[in-house]
DNA sequence: TGGGCAAAAATTGTATACGATTTCCCCCAA
DNA sequence: TTGGGGGAAATCGTATACAATTTTTGCCCA
C-alpha cells in the first residue's frame, strides 16, 4: 500500500526551488517590462551562464514560462518570447472580460482597510514609475494591480488564470498598443479603489468591465503581427 | 540583436516530445477515470520503469500534470495526485460558471452539422460506457463533452482553462460525489445539443448554467476527505 | 554573383551520475 | 509498551555527459 498524506493542496505549493522560481521571476519581469521583445530567442546555455545554473534549471524555468504563456517552445528549435496572434489577443481580453468584473465585485465585498492601503500603494508606485518615464515598469505594476484584486477576492483559481492572462496582455500591449503613453494611467484604477473602499459591488463590477473595454479599444488589431519579418531584414543585413 | 522568426504561436505548440505527451495523456486518463485515487504518491523511477523512460521525462510529465492541476509536487517529497480542498472545489465550479455559459452561447452561434454529429457521438460513447458500468470512463467522456463545446466555440484560451478546470472537477467528483451513479447522465447534454443544433444561444447559455449548478449541487462539500491509494496496477495494462 | 550541397558548429533532447533530503526501520531506554 | 534517537535505504534535486537535430559555414560550380 503506497499511501501518503499529501496535504490537501493549495494552488501551487512550494514545489520548485527558489533557484528556478528566481529565474522565472526575473525573466517574467524582464518580459513584462518589455526589456525583452516578443520573438526574441532564449538560448538555454546563455541563460545558464547569466544565472549561473545548469541547463536543467533553465529548462524548468522555460517550461514554466511556456505554461504562463510568456514563452513559446518549439521542439528542437528552442524557446522564444511569445508573440500572440491577433486572435489570441482578442481571446485574452474576452476571457478577462468574463473573469475580472465578477472578481472585482467579490473583492468589493471582502476588501479590508489593509487591502485598500495595499492597492493605493500600488498606484503610487505606478505613478512614480510613470514620472520617471519607466513605462515598462509602470505597465507591470498596472498588471499587478489587477492581480491584487483577485487576491483580495480570495479566488486562488481565478487568480492563477488571471496571472496568465495579464502576462499575455503585456505581450499583446507590446505588440499592438497604439500610443506609447497613458497606459492605464486613467483614473480607472482610482475609481475602482473608491468602489472597493465603499463596498460598492455594482460599481466595482461595472468599472472593471468598462476599464477592460477601454484598454481593449486602444489596441490596433488590424495590422500584421509579424513585424519581425520586415524588422529582421532591416536589422540583420 | 538576437531577433528570430518565431512563428506567431498558437496556444501550446508541438513543443514536447510524443514521449512526454504520451505519458501525460496516459496518466491524465488514469486519473480522470479514477484508476488512481487522489492523494496517491507518484514515484519518479517507478513511473520511469512503467513507461520505460528515464526520470528526466517522467519529471517533465509530472510538472505538466502539476500545471494542469492534476498533480501536486512538494519539494523533496515527491508528486501526488492532487486532492482539492473544499475551497478549491467551490472555486473550480465558480470559475466554470463564469466561463462555460458564455462559451456555450458562442458555440451555439457557430456549431456546424459536423460539430453536432461529433457531440452526438460523444454522448453515444458515454452511454455505452455507462451500460458497461465503466463509470470512470463515462465521467471522462462527460468532461470531454464540455471541452468539445469550447472547441466548437473556437476559443483556444478558454478551452485551455476549461481543460484544467474539468481535470480538477474530476478530482472533486472523486472526492466529494454523493452517489456513485447518475453522473451527468441526465438529459442535460441532450438538451444542450438540441440548443446548439437550433442555434438557440439563449437556451444554450441557460442550459449550461443550470447544468453546472446541477452538478455542483450534487457534491457533498462538508466532509473531510482522507483516502489512501494504491498505484502501479492502475497504469500499466 | 548566386544557388545548392556537405561538413562543421551550435543547440536542444535524453540519460545517467552524484549529492542532498527525506523516509523508514530497528534498537534501546524510560 | 511506548517514545525517541540514529543510521540505512529510498527518493528527489541538480549537474554533467552524450545523442539527435538544427543551423551555420564554406566550397564548388553554373
Amino acid at each position: 500500500m503506497t499511501a501518503s498524506p499529501s496535504e490537501s493542496a493549495y494552488p501551487t505549493a512550494p514545489s520548485t526551488v527558489p533557484g528556478v522560481e528566481a529565474i522565472v521571476a526575473e525573466m517574467t519581469d524582464a518580459i513584462h517590462e518589455h526589456r525583452i521583445q516578443p520573438g526574441a530567442k532564449l538560448r538555454e546555455d546563455e541563460l545558464g551562464d547569466i544565472f549561473n545554473v545548469s541547463r536543467t534549471l533553465v529548462r524548468q524555468a522555460l517550461h514554466k514560462l511556456e505554461h504562463s504563456g510568456l514563452v513559446t517552445i518549439q521542439r528542437n528549435r528552442g524557446a522564444f518570447v511569445a508573440k500572440p496572434s491577433i486572435k489570441e489577443a482578442r481571446e485574452v481580453f474576452e476571457a478577462r472580460a468574463l473573469l475580472e468584473p465578477q472578481t472585482a465585485r467579490a473583492a468589493a465585498e471582502r476588501a479590508s482597510a489593509q487591502d485598500i492601503e495595499c492597492l493605493e500603494k500600488h498606484i503610487e508606485d505606478e505613478h512614480a514609475a510613470i514620472h520617471r518615464n519607466e513605462m515598462g515598469l509602470a505597465l507591470k505594476l498596472s498588471g499587478d494591480f489587477h492581480l491584487e484584486i483577485a487576491r483580495i477576492a480570495d479566488q486562488d483559481t481565478i487568480e492563477a488564470f488571471l496571472r496568465q492572462l495579464i502576462s499575455r496582455s503585456s505581450l499583446v500591449i507590446a505588440l499592438y498598443w497604439r500610443r506609447r503613453n497613458a497606459i492605464c494611467e486613467s483614473h480607472a484604477h482610482h475609481a475602482l479603489i473608491d468602489a472597493l473602499r465603499d463596498g460598492d459591488c455594482n460599481s466595482a463590477e461595472e468599472l472593471m468591465k468598462g476599464h477592460l473595454l477601454d484598454i481593449f479599444s486602444q489596441l490596433d488589431l488590424r495590422d500584421r503581427p509579424d513585424g519581425a519579418a520586415s524588422l529582421k531584414e532591416a536589422l540583420k543585413r
